[in-house]
DNA sequence: CTTGTCGTCATTCTTTCGGGTGATTTTGCG
DNA sequence: CGCAAAATCACCCGAAAGAATGACGACAAG
């Protein structure tokens, strides 16, 4: 990322730097002012473009915490490899990871708490458990990260 | 879309305008050429990115990082996915669909809008019809029915 | 016996969700 | 153009979810 901040800056140098280089010709042209300004406009706006895509194909980047780095993971989320094969523990627990299935199956904390003749308390306790050992904040996200660790079918 | 282009033209327009109105003020100030180069790249940098922002995330293609509306299509080549498995669009809207689609990515409704560059208001609201339509009463559930249907990868 | 883990439950508090309703603006189409 | 669908936004309100604690019993390992 900072990266293209870099280049960016690295582009409207060289171009000022043109634009300086060119400047005795403002006195021969009596409309470069306007057609340098629009190939300004031009250029930039196509850089933002290109910008604006650069810095936002990866959304959840900043929503998304610690993905793991290892090459089993990146495999696993590039689909290459089955993630039935390779599944990421993150010290769930048997309980936890129980937890996790129900709520990938849409059921609410009452409904799990229901099913497993549990309190509701006990559910959150177990919910809260597991959305801290998979960085995530909502359940949606958990579902979302135990497909990735292939913990969830 | 074509309004976009519009106000675009018409700011650029403007922009040539306001040049062609100071001109003068070349003959006082020195460096100011590159004092409104740089204020007209940096002008339309932003714009471009908001421009590249704004024909970008209609559709999801770019912002969604997961497998395109293409997939299942390459499945049911592939033969991995049986040809009986049709999605089932009960009147989803595109709009909707993107929306389905963040929130199965584990997004809150307030990132979702600051995603699509929307209102939590109206995140809410398309979430909700698509609740309805999937006969869904939590976001958990509505994924869930969403990947039966065949609307998510 | 001490320590650590696991499962259980409670309380308080804040945030988020979701339903309901109504409204306006855009847009696509005949 | 005019209409209908879609998209946008707003407000209220109750329910659900989640964070932050603290606690207790069972049980296995050291």
């Amino acid at each position: 990322m900072k990266r293209h901040v870099l280049i960016y800056g690295l582009i409207g140098g060289t171009l000022i730097t043109i634009l300086q280089w060119t400047q005795y010709r403002f006195l021969v042209l009596e409309h470069s002012i306007e057609i340098y300004a629009g190939l300004i406009a031009l250029t930039f706006a196509v850089l933002g473009i290109w910008l604006g895509l650069r810095i936002t194909s990866p959304p959840q980047n900043t929503t998304a915490p610690k993905l793991p780095a290892t090459s089993e993971a990146n495999a696993v989320a590039l689909g290459v490899v089955p993630p039935h094969k390779i599944r990421d523990d993150r010290g769930i627990t048997p309980r936890e990871l129980e937890i996790l299935n129900l709520i990938a199956h849409g059921l609410s904390n009452r409904e799990i708490a229901a099913t497993l003749f549990v309190s509701e308390n006990t559910v959150k306790t177990h919910s809260s458990r597991v959305f801290d050992k998979l960085g995530a904040r909502r359940r949606t996200q958990a579902v979302q990260l135990g497909k990735q660790f292939g913990l969830l079918p």
